[in-house]
DNA sequence: GACCTGCTGCGGACTG
């Protein structure tokens, strides 16, 4: 029995709280985590108690007398530590354990007190882990050289970004200080690829996975408006609002500017209708405060209905309370953020979830079904960890030079080698890095010593260190001294212009560049906001999907009849191919000399087929909702470009470097990756923005099958492969 | 038409 493995306190608290058994995740964590020395990947549905599951056998097994702190529990958001804060100071109720939160808004003082007596639990976030290296390096090492457990909460966020190769780096460092070797457990619902969440703790083979696969039941059901315009069709706000008014609801727009759209919207029909006042938005440019608010609005109110339309802000970790139903409006860009969200939903025992989901135009139905069939499938689209992060390494090695406040060039790069998030980058690699960063004054050299440079020491210095992502520069809207929100300077804002935000509408009336600052009045009518910034990408799995539900007979009973008659007219549109085999064919429409080719396949190749078109100079339209390329050039001729493409693919590397010459803006996607020699800047663009080997087999495996003639193309077998 | 995430140290004003 895993509660009798528990310590006295444990069970005391489990008792307190009359719980009448422990969840199936918790019992499997308290039997392994107590009797081995593993690390843990925990896999549960939401809001099936991973958090206790993984701090009960912990909060048994660690003696917490001794000096330094013993747990470090890592969270992605700040928002997810206060909420994790209080879950994890009433465990320790009957313990004498502090429990501190260590992040950018966190209480000073308590963070002072930690470091005069390090001891207990901390809360914190990669970040401010960062910050701790750079500027405290001594304090670092007295509170965070004597752990045993380290806890990862939605461990699913940090694989395959950035994000994650930074805070696998800390994970390094932090056991480079460490007397002894500490255990790593990462807890996610959402995880595709669990070899990539065992390598994360930088020791697979001593990794194991915990995992709970029952999901909670739930009713689905689609609904077809089709939009010809910008603006959402009113019809469908209307429905929106009849199948909304009476629940406690999240509705998910995919962009800001539509979540502002809708919650205003249904706020104006409930006021015409009398319905009730609930209606928000919430996002990452909603002022701070007044998404608090909405939040607390939601936990703490039991009679009240509410709506509360959002972006990716509430999709991981923070207990809003009871949601009864969940809102897609067109489709998620990945499986995993529809599981997600709809996981937001039927928190509580006992409940099921509902799930609705719009689509405003056909291919935005066909991937949201897609979706939804690979999600029942089980299907988690894989991440994709970059191998060779050369602008990571840049910036952790200026973080661990200025960590030691400098050191040899011999002993960085043994540190920097033996740091398993850069693993495979090579020695010749690490060395050009240093030198072009010497050669920039980044570093400098004296003596043997590397220490900062007069140009480094800027960026060392400056808050925009401690992090990895980068943020568009925006402007503060106040309205009467209170603040509404933050919007990026796009032409829509000026003097007179009416917008939205936090579900209300405002008339602009100063704009003060110095301060950076918009003062707003309310107003009754104005348009969505603007905002800046980059989609999802697609996994290849998705389109593969899409492909085949065209090709299928199989009818959609969760889809509406609009939906149904959608689908059959996409169907109907596609019969012309005779396509047998889905895993080898894709469709190309000859009409009027011009050739519209469909590669059914995922965003990065999509990407990289348009930059190879660019490079070649051939005009062409690419649309990556339908993933197709509309090409001016006749049929007969396509088997030749395919093979030039291929050719092009062999000299990737100089059309990488050739292209960043002429457009440096292509490595936005990086923040650090600014200073890097050429060659290795082409290199990070194309490992995590491109996928020029997907290309290759889509090129020379792929039967491209014409609506006008039955003869198949097939580009030459013989196509080199690149590497 | 297309998301999100985090952040130090110091000086000065103010409060108890």
């Amino acid at each position: 029995m895993p509660y009798q493995l528990l310590s006295e306190p444990i069970r005391r608290y489990i008792r307190d709280k009359r719980w009448e058994s422990l969840r199936p995740i918790q019992g499997a964590a308290i039997q392994h985590i107590l009797s081995s020395d593993s690390n843990f990947i925990l896999a549960s549905r939401t809001a099936s108690g991973k958090t206790e599951a993984a701090f009960l056998p912990i909060l048994s097994k660690v003696d917490f007398r001794e000096t330094g702190v013993q747990v470090l529990y890592i969270s992605p958001l700040i928002a997810l530590i206060n909420d994790q804060f209080y879950r994890v100071e009433e465990l320790c109720k009957n313990l004498d354990v502090k429990v501190t939160k260590w992040h950018g808004e966190a209480n000073r003082t308590e963070k002072k007190k930690l470091v005069q007596k390090p001891e207990g639990i901390v809360l914190i976030t990669p970040e401010s882990i960062e910050a701790m290296l750079v500027n405290a390096p001594y304090s670092a090492k007295a509170l965070f050289s004597n752990l045993k457990y380290i806890v990862i909460d939605e461990i699913h966020s940090f694989l395959g970004t950035d994000r994650g190769i930074h805070l696998k780096s800390l994970l390094a460092r932090l056991g480079a200080v460490n007397k002894t070797s500490f255990r790593i457990v990462g807890l996610s619902a959402t995880i595709g690829d669990y070899s990539e969440a065992k390598k994360f703790t930088g020791d697979e083979v001593n990794t194991k996975v915990l995992l709970d696969r029952s999901s909670r039941e739930m009713t689905t059901c689609f609904r077809y408006f089709e939009s010809d315009t910008q603006e959402l069709p009113l019809e469908m706000v209307k429905d929106l609002y009849t199948q909304t008014w009476n629940h406690k609801v999240l509705i998910f727009p995919n962009s800001r500017g539509r979540a502002e759209e809708i919650a205003v919207k249904l706020l104006k029909i409930s006021q015409r209708v009398g319905g009730h006042p609930n209606y928000f938005s919430h996002h990452s440019s909603v002022d701070k405060e007044v998404r608090e608010y909405v939040e607390h609005f939601a936990k703490h109110n039991r009679r009240h209905n509410f709506c509360i339309s959002c972006t990716s802000t509430l999709e991981l970790g923070i207990d809003i309370g009871s949601v009864d139903k969940v809102v897609q409006v067109d489709a998620t860009h990945s499986i995993a953020s529809l599981i997600q969200r709809v996981g937001r939903s039927g928190r509580r025992e006992g409940e099921k979830s509902q799930l609705l989901l719009y689509a405003t135009d056909k291919w935005s139905l066909l991937q949201s079904l897609a979706c939804w069939l690979l999600y029942k499938e089980g299907y988690i689209e894989p991440f994709r960890t970059a191998e060779k992060p050369y602008d990571l390494f840049l910036h952790q090695a200026l973080s661990t030079v200025k960590e030691r406040s400098g050191c040899t060039k011999d002993e960085l790069i043994a540190t920097m080698k033996s740091n398993y998030a850069f693993s495979e980058i090579e020695d010749q690699a690490m060395q050009d890095i240093l030198d072009e960063l010497i050669r920039q004054d980044w570093l400098e050299q004296v003596h043997r010593e590397l220490i900062i440079g007069v140009e480094g020491e800027r960026m060392v210095n400056s808050r925009e260190f401690y992090s990895v992502f980068k943020t568009e520069p925006s402007f503060k809207v106040v309205n009467a001294g209170k603040p509404i929100g933050e919007i990026p300077l796009t032409p829509q804002v000026m003097e007179d212009e009416n917008i939205l935000l936090a579900a209300r509408i405002w008339k602009i009336r100063f704009v003060d560049f110095k301060t950076k600052k918009i003062e707003v009045v309310p107003a009754v009518d104005g348009k969505k906001p603007l905002f800046l910034g980059g989609g999802g990408t697609v996994d290849a799995k998705v389109r593969e999907k899409m492909l085949e539900i065209l090709y299928a007979d199989a009818q959609y009973p969760e889809l509406d009849e609009e939906g149904l008659d959608k689908l059959a007219e996409l169907r109907k549109d596609f019969a012309i191919f005779p396509l047998r085999d889905f895993a080898k064919e894709r469709p190309v429409l000859v009409k009027d000399g011009q050739i519209i080719f469909y590669t059914f396949t995922g965003t990065r190749i999509n990407r990289s087929l348009a930059f190879l078109l660019n490079r070649l100079d051939l005009k062409h339209v690419y649309d990556e909702q339908s993933s197709s390329f509309i090409l001016s050039i006749n049929h007969d001729l396509l088997q030749e470009l395919f093979e030039q493409l291929s050719l092009f693919i062999e000299d990737v590397d100089f059309h990488l470097q050739h292209a960043l010459e002429d457009n440096a803006s292509l490595l936005d996607f990086s923040k650090w990756g600014l200073m890097l020699p050429l060659q290795y800047k082409g290199n990070i663009l194309e490992e995590r923005f491109y996928d020029f080997k997907g290309v290759n087999i889509l090129l020379s495996n792929m039967l491209f099958v014409s609506n006008n003639t039955v003869s198949l193309l097939r580009s030459a077998d013989k196509l080199a492969n690149p590497h």
